[in-house]
DNA sequence: CAACATTTGTGCGTATGTATT
DNA sequence: GAATACATACGCACAAATGTT
């Protein structure tokens, strides 16, 4: 391996890897080769490899597996529309063969200031809280916390675990209908929870939405905060 | 430092000293104590440290400096509304005291078929392509790579350098106003051009957006592809 | 200005642990 | 169980950038 200078090698070989990925050198077995014929074959020691690979896996391009091998990621995304009616189960809809809500834990809960600030709530009045998963084809696609005001929605939980949709349990409550009123949009790197339930890697990339939906009056019902896997997610706006 | 079962000796040693920075331990100086000092602290060497480092560096807490130290990273965000009438100066507007836009490049080009498809035009119709870079307050907040379909649009290279806005580049070319179809989000790491033109660490998380903007009567009039740095900007969508 | 200490960056060698095949 | 392959951790050495003397 010849030493460019001023680029630590680690990073070449990175961007040999990965162009050899994307070339599609290593399609017949859709895995990278070991790290250590990688490090005989570019003249290194196995460790500068793993810089390499470790980059590589933190892009989302390749993914170590431990007695296996690393292997090349290759999947395609969800398109999550978010408009004036934003349905979570209706907008992956025809995307997936295979949709699940997972009630996790709920509970009521004195509204903290930034949900009360959102639901117009004094800080303190009681909401509840529901935490949920769903699933596309068996893989975490969402992480959903959401706040109701209490008194208005109470048996959301129970109408939620029996559902599984919270355009449904609402239903159940006689909301016929509701509108996404502001959605924010921000990107973190995962953190220690979202590694456990959206099944990452450390290091990857979560979209964050806030949404507050209100009823047909325009009076807030529900806030939502939900965890994306940026690299099985895009969101589209149509205006 | 107790090794825990199962948890990397690197992650643990992430953590606290996250935990140690979230709880002001180091406000004083404002940086992290040197890797050998923290090494020596919690019992472990240098590399282990520099894994856990680099980890809080991937997600943006701390930035390392060579010959200075690890600093931690401290900055909020700029809102970037998205709407039916969305601009990137008006929008950024009040959030920044000094906006500039920047040419970087621009030319004439046969529309490729992603081009071609957004805009409605054939494959290889010519399109005027501009690669803009947007700072606020001296720091690059977007890079933007836009296209217009060249015959409607001839001199928008020159009137947008001139004028360093795309609203006001298309107000000298007799656009009074245009409408924003539609705009699609992701997130993905920051490629090596971006880590240039964002002034970004590798690693860090890059919002991509792609927006369609079109006139009043709905005819296609400019595709645009920005990348904004995700730990800089954020988004929200009014409905 | 030069010399020096400090601090992070890079790379190699070695050893051991753990999961998979 | 054995072989293979990735994961973690330590130690050493030197390079490069920075700040100070």
């Amino acid at each position: 391996m010849e030493r460019q200078k001023g680029v630590a090698l680690w990073r070449q070989i990175a961007d040999r890897i990965r162009a050899s990925i994307t070339q599609g050198d290593y399609d017949a077995t859709g895995m990278v080769p070991a790290e250590t014929q990688l490090a005989a074959a570019f003249g290194v020691n196995r460790h500068t490899v793993r810089s390499a690979l470790a980059a590589l896996a933190q892009e989302g391009i390749v993914r170590a597996a431990q007695g296996r091998g690393t292997m090349i990621v290759r999947r395609d995304k969800f398109t999550f529309p978010i408009a004036r009616r934003t349905r979570f189960t209706e907008g992956i809809g025809a995307q997936a063969r295979d949709l699940e809500g997972l009630l996790l834990s709920s509970g009521r809960e004195p509204a903290s200031e930034d949900v009360a600030r959102r639901l117009k709530l004094a800080i303190g009045e009681p909401v509840i809280r529901l935490d949920a998963l769903r699933k596309a084809d068996g893989r975490p696609l969402s992480r959903t916390t959401t706040w109701f005001p209490a008194e208005r929605f109470h048996g959301i939980d129970v109408a939620f675990r029996r559902r599984g949709s919270i355009t449904c349990a609402l239903e159940d409550l006689g909301v016929a209908d509701y509108l996404r009123e502001v959605t924010e949009i921000s990107a973190i790197h995962a953190e220690p929870d979202d590694v456990a339930d959206l099944a990452l890697t450390p290091g990857a990339i979560v979209l964050v939405t806030r949404a507050l939906n209100t009823d047909m009056d325009g009076i807030p019902m529900q806030y939502a905060v939900t965890r994306f896997p940026a690299d099985r997610v895009e969101f589209t706006i149509t205006n």
